[in-house]
DNA sequence: CTTCTGACA
DNA sequence: TGTCAGCA
């Protein structure tokens, strides 16, 4: 599929697939006229991406660990490099704070709706 | 009509 | 990220 099908199925801007491919985290194929060429398997892998993203994680690392989650389960383990650990357990780290901090917010603005939510809609 | 590259009031 | 230009 070109990229205009590819947009519409991952709700991605054309703009960011090709963005995305700038930054190294899609290869695709170019047809005889220069039009990129994606295949079905693509979608789930800017899928991926942008759930990584949505994660908080910079391009430049998903670049790195992405591999790691398209091959399948049994050569992951011999290229695990050390720093590639590292990295993974650095990133994991950061989740874990960005969870706990929105955590607190959701708690927090909870806390407010039950308050407001009790009161008698007066003015609402 | 769709995509491509490059660029930025 | 949006968007516009000038091609193919």
């Amino acid at each position: 599929m070109r990229i205009g099908e590819l947009s519409e199925r991952t709700g991605t801007p054309r703009r960011l697939l090709r963005y995305y491919e700038e930054q190294g985290l899609i290869l695709p194929g170019r047809s005889p006229n220069g039009y990129r060429e994606y295949d079905d398997a693509t979608v789930d892998r800017v899928l991926q991406i942008r759930g990584l993203l949505d994660a908080g994680l910079p391009t430049r690392i998903i670049k790195q660990i992405l591999p790691c989650l398209d091959k399948p389960r049994a050569i992951h383990f011999p290229d695990a490099t050390p720093d590639m650990i590292a990295t993974l357990e650095r990133e994991r780290d950061r989740m874990t704070g960005r969870i706990d901090c929105l955590t607190r917010n959701r708690d927090a603005i909870a806390e407010y709706l039950d308050e407001v939510l009790r009161q008698p809609p007066s003015r609402r």
